[in-house]
DNA sequence: TGGGCGAAGATTGTATAAAGTTTCGCCTGT
DNA sequence: ACAGGCGAAACTTTATACAATCTTCGCCCA
């Protein structure tokens, strides 16, 4: 009868403090409350959540292996600041794994998933209608997240996981126009196309609606260091 | 010859205590010599590497990310286990990838670069000959990893990395026959493949290669528990 | 006045010790 | 004889202390 202790596959971030502690310094990240390049000194984190520096290490680590925070030795963990080189990588990751996962999700789809996506939506939409940009953000990548869970393939989701975090610094650093709101509307054709159990058009909507992103971005090749000195002096 | 030469954006894997670790586990893990279940104690592995339960926990922890060890709570880590339904998934990725990286590869493909995969392809060879099981079954890993380095995408790099020593769990449980002599030739077409520049078929040979890999193991859908049972009462 | 040298301060890397949990053996009671 | 529970040992988890390294700021000298 030892039938009770693997109910999940991976349960990683349930009820842990280091959990916690790594999903608070995810959110301020893809919330864009953390810049890129910030220094994410161990007891400063440790203080604000009280915990020891043993346990705000881990999560470091962890984030780290994400690809949203770089370690460098003897100096301490910053918030990551993609290259163009990086960003490029990343969505044409994305180009290529979402739309094998939206195949997944049309296979997947139920009542009440649907209900979970348009649920979603309605919360985008309410976020875009009050100017809330952190949260735009951050309910804009959970959406992809959302339908990586629906495909059911724990790896691609976890795959996703990783871009889609890095997305969000991309998008912050790299974005041209302040105007996240095109991407609402796509959404809702994904949504509608999972609904109609269309894989095509699923697949060529997820596809344009990632090329969209993409092409509001300027990736410009020059080293990120001019980037940075550039922002410095502007602000 | 590719010990310490690595100046890049990200080394993670070079002089450190934690990665001299993590690779010796990993090495033992992917040749089979550590099996899946059995227990990674802290102070057994600290006392191997000389090295403190810290180290030994972070190197651990790394491992638990990248898929091939799994850690449960107050308990400790243990090598994984991949169900039959992990093994699907596994498959699935590196079809999906692979072929694109082969295609990267294609672009990137050099004197030097075929120089060092027919070397490796001799490697392989000599291992396959002299009957080493532990090396063939390292070196077939390393030859996909050698055409994701190639490719130049540190992304497909890293998510590949992940799908190859997950694959190396999966063979040794569900492998049917103990012949993985099929593999080298797969490889030789490869690389000839790429250093035609054909891309088309490259994909194809990859592909092809990756499903008869898949299709000589037997995933039946039953839980891995039985299997578990099975294994210590045949014992 | 500008640059280089050096010590103090701060921060990370590592080890060790304290605390909590699980596991397994043993003992008792029926 | 066997089921159930108590308790000690082993291990993981967390915290703390120590060592190593980097940064910074002040001082001295050209």
């Amino acid at each position: 009868m030892a039938a009770k202790s693997r109910p999940k596959s991976d349960a990683p971030d349930v009820s842990d403090r280091v959990s916690r502690i790594r999903e608070g310094v995810t959110a301020a990240i893809l919330e864009h409350r953390l810049l890129p390049g910030t220094k994410l000194g161990e007891d400063e984190i440790g203080e604000i959540y009280g915990a020891s520096r043993t346990l705000v290490r881990t999560a470091l680590q962890q984030l780290a292996h994400e690809g949203i925070v770089n370690i460098e030795k003897n100096r301490g963990a910053f918030v990551a600041r993609p290259t163009p080189a990086d960003a490029r990588e990343v969505f044409e990751a994305r180009r290529l794994i979402e739309p094998t996962i939206v195949d997944h999700a049309v296979d997947a789809v139920s009542p009440a998933w649907i209900n979970r996506l348009q649920q979603h939506l309605a919360e985008e939409r309410e976020a875009e209608l009050r100017g809330d940009a952190r949260a735009s953000v951050r309910l804009s990548g959970e959406f992809h997240r959302l339908i990586a869970e629906m495909s059911g393939h724990s790896i691609y989701l976890g795959f996703l996981k990783e871009l889609i975090a890095r997305s969000s610094l991309i998008i912050l650093l790299y974005r041209r126009h302040d105007t996240p709101a095109c991407g609402t509307d796509h959404h809702a054709e994904i949504v509608t196309a999972i609904r109609k159990r269309d894989k095509q058009a699923a697949r060529a909507q997820m596809l344009s609606h990632l090329n969209e992103i993409e092409a509001e971005l300027f990736l410009k090749d020059p080293a990120a260091d001019e980037l940075r000195l550039a922002d410095v002096l502007g602000a």
